[in-house]
DNA sequence: TTTCTATGACTGACTAGTCACACTTAAGGA
DNA sequence: TCCTTAAGTGTGACTAGTCAGTCATAGAAA
């Protein structure tokens, strides 16, 4: 009997408040983030009743399709190292492609403003990757280990060999390898 | 003649900050600071001009604190490995000892209000352990590779580790000597 | 006609930084 | 030893601006 709700606006939202946050911070006002979707102040609010809403719908958003991409294409036939070694790239090839989402993501991962409900929600967005993990490590020096921390190690090499790889990009796919080779001599 | 400015009050507000970071982020008003350090907001504004220059004096100063921590008591006499671990356990003693000061350091590490003059002073405050990472390195697999690039992949990993110990602390001494030795593994 | 969405000016709360005035210190003169 | 005075520091109420969130009104769908 009404109007309904557009999809398209929560997206128009979500991606602009992607691309605000990047380069603004989480501080980024409510009103830059609805004049750059299009949509007007108040409108935002319809979408997300608070703007902490709309920070951790974007943080389980974000996780979800680095996840995903990370999953993307993984020959299940090869042997376990080449399959990580896959899921490696993936990872760092979207960061590298979307450094907007990557940054905004970096930006809600240290904040307090996602609740620990979100970062649960997240977790299990991410089970896939860890699968393929507990696979890698389960004849290695790291079998005794709880899973999440040989996840939570893999993740910050991974991190840290991107901004590497941001920074210096005439030896991106050099060092993008040789870190890969190191986080498998830990684990493998 | 004049009355001096007192250095007490300087690192009272140093002190404060530290705090009020810690728990409220770098959003925390410059007058909950000054209460904090038992000192008049005007006071704060004749020490530190702008919001900034204090976040700034704080970065510098925490990142050269943790440095000192890591250098300290090194066995120089001892091997190599053994020195390297002393300054890994140094490190992560520090972190778990003053968590406030690591998670203000953490806030800090990724605002854009810290500006790459300050980065580059502290990058100078820790020549001490990448000399050490840079020994360590020499003759294994990653001995082509940038050392910022080396060093940069072993704070990812005491970072990690860290964040696993305060969640988990009944496995603290276990996690913390299987990531060195994962690290090992990887440089050496 | 009903029932919802869309709008943007508006409100109230909050914050970085200022400023006029009060106070403190120390050097120098008597 | 005490007083004067120059040259600052210390204070907190205040200003100017910002921002999350609201609300009255207009308009679209059913």
């Amino acid at each position: 009997m009404a109007r309904p709700r557009s999809e398209d606006k929560e997206n128009a939202i979500l991606e602009a408040a992607t691309r605000v946050i990047c380069t603004h911070g989480l501080s980024a006002p409510t009103a830059m983030i609805a004049k750059e979707a299009g949509v007007s102040n108040g409108s935002l609010f319809a979408y997300f009743e608070k703007k902490v809403d709309l920070l951790n719908r974007l943080y389980v958003d974000l996780k979800a399709e680095m996840a995903a991409a990370a999953l993307d294409g993984i020959p299940t036939e090869s042997d376990i190292r080449t399959q990580v070694f896959h899921m490696w790239s993936n990872v760092i090839r979207w960061a590298t492609d979307c450094p907007e989402k990557r940054r905004t993501l970096a930006h809600l991962s240290v904040s307090d403003d996602v609740t620990p409900e979100s970062r649960e929600k997240a977790l299990g967005e991410i089970a896939g990757v860890a699968e393929l993990v507990e696979r890698a490590r389960q004849n290695g020096p790291m079998r005794d280990l709880p899973l999440d921390f040989v996840a939570a190690l893999m993740t910050a090499l991974a991190d840290a060999t991107i901004d590497d790889m941001i920074r210096n990009p005439a030896n991106a796919d050099r060092h993008c390898a040789a870190a890969f080779d190191g986080f498998w001599r830990m684990i493998a």
